[in-house]
DNA sequence: CTGTTAGCGCGTTCAC
DNA sequence: GTGAACGCGCTAACAG
């Protein structure tokens, strides 16, 4: 890279101290009016931007946001990325994106690397590897440090830090209800395994619903996609009981029963019901297009960027975590009947 | 945040000068085994972690990429930044994500910041604004003050610096011809405005390929999307016409023309072909599922990111801007017939 | 083997 | 009104 251009460079070449250009640059009134025009001409003709890494030295403070989200080619992380992106900006900051790829190895080392001093704070999705072992070290490691840090969506209550999270509990009630709602009795719940926990949390509330309505939950309606093995086989099986609705926790899996529905010969949704979860674009676009949760990423990601970002900006005040819950909203589609 | 613990820290602690500290963590020969081990114990000890920002200041690079996309909930983008994300990982680098959304002004902004020194080079793809107004300058600055760029997707030839694009002309000709041979002769195309240079270089394919087989390209059946108005209003314009298959230029529009031909009474693939852009969740998972070209976005990212280093750190090396073409794939889906 | 010095680029304090 | 000195955290060159 070329030679750029700096404080002393300029000094040297006006004749002048260091810390006399440092002035005449942010206009400092202990200058001269001569000076300070030379100065800034200079700088603007030799087109000088200050070394964002000796201020971030000097002032110990980034400006950088650590963003680290299990994987992104998914409607969900990329709306969240855009919110976070969105609210760091409006703030002046910029943000860092790794990704852990849903393994815990990697969530360490990202973790690790970014709280060198080379962000001021971090907003966190968990890996579901490290839900699966259930070992959060590294998370406390991170509080301890007192790096401020906001865990959004797939969270843990033994992390003691702030947390944006989506009412999973409500969005599995809602869903469920309205297919009741539908007139539909078997509905087949196609979800997570356990230790991811947001689906067990819309599990919940998918079971709530159910006793609410009197009906006994079948645990043979219940699947727990491996996403390790073939997605596409393990919902097939779901269809080989009897069933008139599915209730999927993401919208691929939606899409898939869909597809599975359609080739077992039922109408949709005359006769059979399918609600999805996450608003992107395979539900919208889709035919039926698919009714589903609406999760909000991007208010979740703005949410969880302002809440990091008062924490980084008023370290003074006491340590009490807050946890915000985003409200989800049914999305009604073409495959499912509208409510009475 | 916490006082970190620094090097000066431990040495005064332990008796010993900053440089003993650091060459003893470093694990010197020219430090006793006896002091090293006093040392690093302690530094193990109270978790001690150089500061990046010094080491940055010092070495003159931060091991930092900025990447700047026009938009990220777009699966082609997505899958840009897998691939950025994991190359650079592999080099020992993090990345920098912003976002243009598209506006020129946003671009020039971000540009301007990211190249103070934060970054040790950029990979971009340009806005539309951008691309729309033709105003490069920005470019034309970073370029000056030789900061490695290269470009990916979106592209100008004004700008001399590395670029990875995919064969957009050859994607036009293939997806068009492959239309052809299943016996369509009023293929309409769904495109951007022309000022999207990827646009008009797969419309340069499908006027090819048209040609070759003696059909006469009709104005009338191409549509220049604007996306500032009601898309779907456009799109259903087009079936106005009398058309037997549709080329767009990416899977939204691709999935809006299934819509709309399925509104018409059309019969797909038996009477109506449709071919996408962008191999993402929506042709995959649309029912039928739809013929696409997949522009391998992870490639281009990696490959990208890769050349991006390279030119990072061989700077010595005198410049002689690559383009490197990635060739894009058809993928034979259910939107189409299977070719003879 | 260990310590001193200097410098990366900047801003601030305190003399002059 | 201007400049010298210092420090942010670290390391390389040089001294001892």
């Amino acid at each position: 890279m070329k030679q750029k251009i700096t404080i002393k460079t300029i000094a040297k070449e006006l004749g002048v101290s260091t810390s006399t250009v440092s002035k005449a640059l942010k206009d400092s009134h202990e200058i001269s009016k001569e000076t300070k025009e030379r100065i800034q001409a200079y700088a603007d003709y030799y087109n000088y931007k200050p070394n964002s890494l000796a201020l971030q030295l000097r002032n110990q403070k980034t400006k950088v946001i650590g963003v680290i989200l299990p994987k992104i080619v998914h409607h969900f992380f990329s709306t969240v990325i855009m919110g976070v992106e969105e609210g760091a900006n409006e703030k002046g900051y910029h943000i860092m994106v790794c990704f852990s790829n849903e393994s815990y190895k990697k969530e360490v080392e990202t973790l690790k690397v970014l709280s060198n001093g080379s962000v001021d704070g971090l907003i966190v999705s968990i890996a579901s590897g490290t839900l699966e072992n259930k070992d959060f070290k590294h998370f406390g490691d991170l509080v301890a440090e007192e790096i401020p840090l906001v865990l959004i969506d797939r969270v843990v209550d033994e992390i003691l830090c702030d947390k944006v999270v989506v009412d999973d509990v409500g969005a599995g009630y809602k869903a469920t209800k309205h297919l009741l709602e539908n007139g539909r009795k078997k509905i087949a719940l196609l979800t997570t395994p356990k230790h991811v926990n947001v689906g067990a949390l819309r599990r919940q509330g998918y079971e709530k619903a159910l006793i609410e309505a009197y009906i006994k939950t079948d645990p043979n309606l219940i699947a727990e996609i491996d996403e390790e093995a073939n997605i596409s086989d393990q919902i097939e099986k779901v269809f080989e009981q009897d069933i008139d609705a599915v209730f999927a926790v993401n919208e691929i899996y939606a899409a898939k029963a869909m597809r599975a529905a359609k080739q077992k010969g039922h109408k949709i949704p005359e006769d059979f019901s399918i609600i999805g979860f996450t608003d992107g674009l395979i539900s919208r676009y889709s035919s039926p297009s698919i009714t589903t949760i609406a999760q909000h990423g991007f208010v979740m990601g703005k949410q969880a960027v302002e809440l990091l970002i008062e924490r980084i900006e008023k370290e003074s005040e006491i340590y009490k975590p807050k946890k915000i819950v985003i409200s989800s909203d049914l999305k009604l589609r073409e495959s499912t009947k509208p409510s009475s």
